[in-house]
RNA sequence: GCAGAGGUCGCCUAGCUCGGUAUGGCGCCGGCCUUGAAAGCCGGUGAGCAUCGCUCACGGGGGUUCAAAUCCCUCCCUCUGCGCCA
């Protein structure tokens, strides 16, 4: 979320930015309003304490001076009527306000382009060559199935449709992507981590959209937990309520985690298959840094990103999200979309994002200044998601024979192997 | 899961029995002193609303009371022991 002092100081910062998005700005308005409310009973509140402890301390004064107590607590008995009743009316005002508050976007960096939609995303690179087929390539789902590299129908039947087994080959190769991420992020500086899987309400809200918890997440019934969409959510809240020391940032994590996602909604032709399922594994990059830092820090995520894709020899352009695919919480993001010979289109396999001081008001994470204290800065980037990139892999490197060639780097966590070979 | 001990300012800590303005130290910031630094001394060092100041903050929430760190209830977390378990 946005500090407060953006909303009582400079509103007008907030509706360019809305405008931009093309939302509109009622939001923030209620944002002002109840927190103009909140001020105002605060204010009340505290002068009617004022009161009540300065007679509780004559009252302490005359019970050792051996005094009359009785007009002093009648004074106070009239005062207990209001003060219950202000409290109420104090915090329900603080509650709307930052409910409101929660919901207003974050402040997009200059930079973002303008658009309506997807086709105002800007493309900005392209890596590797689209691969020629001298015969007619199969989609990742046939691939998956001549393979017998995974099981979705016996999945279904015991867990729901968009669950997978992943078999034999596929299964080691979804351990050597893992590996080859997690090998180069660590040689670069991130400290792998595996997570907690679940999260609390509270920490969860520190580091999502509001309305992922109706469209995203599995909730645990009868706990307040959640099962986390990706191990950023998890890296990200873990500094929640503390005060970091400047010298340890930037802080650079590979975060190792299976993902859930309920995926409410989606629907189209790359549902088939392990394009979009429930449940992923995924290597995931997380930086907490100072805000000076942010922009270079994303650059380097962002490469990181590239060199893992490249590394595997995939055909992918990088593109600039726009205005109105951007969400909520990001100031600037970067998606890598592989080229699937299959339909003919790129497809996100990477989203790297600057999230600015956004997550860390929420969750109310700090780094020490000379002066007091300050919000950091929080970035995230897919290092690699197994199942999206094994698709990629599957369909660009399939041979004329119905096999698919294993990448270079990948082998080595293969027993040597060089290609997966139909069942 | 059961039992015991704990949770106080960035860190450590006193206060809790017996309710009445939250103690001291470390670290940090500023000032004095100094050629400079250290030491020493003085002041500051959580949040909010406001600018004389006031209010809130002792793990979270609730209760009793004129008044709660202190008494009561409840939940969370940490440590120790026991139980269960890959």
């Amino acid at each position: 979320m946005l500090e407060i002092a953006t909303f009582r100081d400079s509103p007008e910062a907030i509706f360019a930015d809305l405008e931009r998005r093309g939302l509109g700005r009622e939001t923030v308005e209620q944002v002002i309003a109840t927190d103009e409310k909140w001020r105002a009973l605060i204010d009340e509140g505290n002068k009617l304490r004022s009161d009540r402890n300065r007679i509780s301390r004559g009252i302490a004064a005359a019970k050792k001076a051996g005094g009359d107590t009785k007009p002093l607590l009648e004074q106070m008995q009239a005062m207990k009527q209001r003060l219950p009743q202000l409290e109420q009316e104090t915090a329900a005002a603080l509650a709307e306000r930052d409910a409101a508050r929660m919901r207003v976007p974050n402040l997009l960096d200059e930079a973002v382009p303008q658009g309506d939609g997807p086709d105002g995303n800007v493309e900005l690179a392209r890596h590797g060559d689209r691969p020629e087929f001298g015969f007619k390539p199969q989609s990742h789902n046939e691939l998956l199935e001549t393979l017998a590299g995974a099981d979705l129908e016996r999945a279904a039947k015991v867990a729901g449709r968009r669950f997978y087994y992943l078999c034999g080959g596929l299964a080691r190769l979804e351990l050597a992507l893992v590996n080859y991420a997690v090998d180069l992020l660590t040689e670069r500086g991130y400290e792998a981590v595996v997570p907690p899987f679940v999260m609390n309400r509270e920490a969860y809200e520190g580091v999502v959209d509001l309305s992922d918890f109706e469209e995203v997440m599995y909730k645990i019934e009868d706990h307040d937990l959640y099962l986390i969409a990706t191990s950023e959510h998890p890296l990200t809240a873990r500094f929640r309520d503390e005060i970091l020391e400047p010298g340890a940032l930037p802080l650079r994590y590979c975060g190792l985690s299976t993902n859930f996602r309920r995926e409410v909604g989606a629907h189209g032709l790359s549902d088939r298959g392990i394009w979009r399922v429930h449940q992923f594994a995924k290597v995931e990059q997380v930086v907490i840094c100072k805000p000076d830092d942010s922009a270079a820090m994303h650059q380097e995520l962002l490469q990181n990103a590239v060199d893992l894709l490249q590394g595997l020899g995939l055909p992918f352009r990088v593109v600039e999200m726009c205005t109105a695919d951007i969400g909520t919480i990001a100031a600037r993001k970067f998606d890598l979309e592989a080229w699937m010979p299959s339909v003919g289109e790129w497809k996100e396999v990477v989203s790297a994002s600057n999230c600015t001081a956004y997550q860390a008001l929420r969750l109310n994470m700090r780094y020490r200044t000379p002066d007091g204290t300050a919000w950091p800065h929080t970035l995230n980037a897919t290092g690699i998601a197994t199942t999206r990139t094994l698709a990629a892999i599957l369909e660009n490197c399939q041979q004329p024979d119905g096999s698919v060639a294993i990448p270079r780097p990948l082998r080595k966590w293969m027993g040597g192997l060089k290609a997966l070979a139909p069942a």
